[in-house]
DNA sequence: TATGAATGAGTCTTCATTCAT
DNA sequence: TATGAATGAAGACTCATTCAT
């Protein structure tokens, strides 16, 4: 029984790689269950056989993925507010209303990006353990950039936690409608702005 | 090519009904992908064969499941809903913080019993467009109900279809995380409050 | 275990007529392994379960209908010298002419209507001794009435067992071209005339 | 949708070719619904999986095997004129003679060896439209080889193709005979000398 | 290392037959 | 007798994984 070698040689790393994008991109696209391993294979321009020197088996290449991707993938907000706190220096209301307006812009572009995989991936979580928790960890990451973020703007909230998370959901919610859903009767810009207008009561009367 | 057959005894019919119900519930526990048809034979005390009299294949049980409990499973709101508006009359402030909290309550209640399923069901209505027709109907009849409810209790909103689906995510993402999640450092019990907090702002200096 | 059961009440036995003759003639058209009991029993209009009180078995239902539509069908060259030869007194010619002809339009009539039944009966024959028994007894009584026809018409000759054949082969040689296949460039009428040529040649000319 | 792969390696090659053999064998012998996947690839010394991807299903293999054994199963005449056209030059009445009995004879021996193929693929052509084409088309091969022979040996007929399909038929006729059944009171000897007989008579004197 | 042909356990589904009513 | 619901063995087919080269 062959262990999954760790492969040393640039070439074999690449493909190595190129067998995690390709595959958790399929995987993402179609469905775990709905992709097979020559698809990988096939997609990743490698043969079937090398798969199984580099990972144990289907789900390892999975999980690879969502390891790798999980922040951008699950969390794109972590990219939007690593680029933010570079630049910001103190913020004010209209600071405020700014930098949401950029975040949920830059998620909803997110979301369309990844596409179908959101789905796929909670469904995932929610069957193997290992892979929620790499959603937990990410989560956390996240929330304490946010926090830093926070910090760093002199924004002092209450429960900053438990706020977050909620700020988190709103923006979620939102980005599914606008990318996913689309309800009859719902119009976008009227739920963007209701949004911010939460979120904004949420950071500057905290009361 | 074998018609599905619609059983008629008493008998019959509720072992169509214990092969959706058991059906269902194992589909949602362990994924669908992973139950097979001798699995939901098994769980349901009959024999493979019945079930293909009774369905034209597998998925067409997970439909089954999925319009039956659909209103309670993925919107526990509705039942909620439908006896709160009977008793109440007019409300006040202090009304609409007592009809939130047994709102999210009761939200809870249904999300712990159903456990794992949503995940599933998410997964299912994003890979199936039956599926996710479905989903899409039983959102609009809450929302439409949630709508008759404010109405009989003469709170009228600006924008209420957007802000109900805000308050419906809302809820959601607060059930997910008492009842699945459960991330580092949070507190339930504040998280609530601030769910509340929002959404009678919301509701209450609507402006 | 139930012995099949020989009904003797007048409906009971009409029943058992009715799955015979429906089976039989779904199982000629649609083939052996496509028709299926609930099939016949519908067709029959009959329960699934009363069928094997009746019969063994499906291939029983078979049998019986063979047995039963034998002659009729496999050979309807029967039927028209059954007719024939009682008209008949001496035959010179001219009337050898008319019989053939006669006797090849009844034929493709008959294969016009038991359609697919022919393939399908062969390919049982050829799978099930007994069928294929059922099949040789039935030409041997067609051979045998067109030596009696023969017979009666004074026509004597040479080697009439070995000749018998070869008409009725030419006659069903015919009768496929016209009613299954017609192959491209063919004309019926000419190969008819061909057909009825080589025959009278056969029979007048024996030497 | 994994397509059927085309294999190219020497090995493979002959693997799918034991496979396409011994299933179109089996098939033809006890029948295309009575032989099995396992027993394909049992008898073909590979396992089930290599079988699907090959072949789309069981029916392609039978199709594949029928293209490649049509003409020397179906119409072992083609292989007799092949070989016959070559040699000769002229032919006069005994010439005639020999041919036609040669061609008898070799056709018989290639009944005897395709045994039972022959009613099974007759259904299977009636029950599948595919199939069926394959026949015509040899059919229609064979007709103008046939034709072809004629010619180059300065036999010219009226209604050519009419009296291949009579001739064609007559030697089925007696090869089924032979092969298969041996009816009561039949002479093998005779019937094949009437046989001869008639198909001189429509060769020479053609009038 | 790399290939891709090969494996075979496991899946969904069908249907002849039985059996409780 | 008659029903038709129920059975379960067996079939076609898939796919993660292995292995000869």
């Amino acid at each position: 029984m062959p262990e999954t070698r760790i492969p040393k040689s640039e070439k074999a790393v690449a493909k190595r790689d190129r067998i995690i994008e390709k595959g958790f991109e399929l995987m993402c696209e179609n469905g775990y269950y709905k992709t097979s391993t020559p698809d990988i294979a096939k997609a990743a321009d490698v043969s079937t056989g090398i798969i199984y020197q580099y990972f144990k088996d289907k789900r390892e290449i999975f999980i690879e993925g969502l390891k790798r991707f999980a922040d951008s993938v699950l969390f794109p907000m972590m990219d939007v507010l690593d680029s933010s706190d570079a630049t910001m220096a103190k913020v004010d209301l209209n600071d405020i209303e700014r930098i949401l307006d950029r975040l949920i812009t830059l998620t909803v572009q997110s979301h369309r990006l990844t596409q179908k995989a959101h789905e796929e991936l909670e469904m995932m979580a929610h069957a193997d353990e290992e892979i929620g928790n790499i959603f937990k960890s990410s989560e956390l990451a996240m929330t304490k950039k946010i926090g830093t973020f926070l910090e760093k703007n002199n924004i002092m909230l209450e429960n900053p936690i438990e706020k977050i998370h909620i700020i988190y959901g709103l923006v979620e919610n939102y980005c599914h409608e606008t990318v996913y859903h689309h309800h009859e009767g719902m119009n976008n810009e009227v739920m963007r702005s209701e949004v911010i207008k939460i979120i904004k009561n949420m950071v500057v009367c905290d009361n």
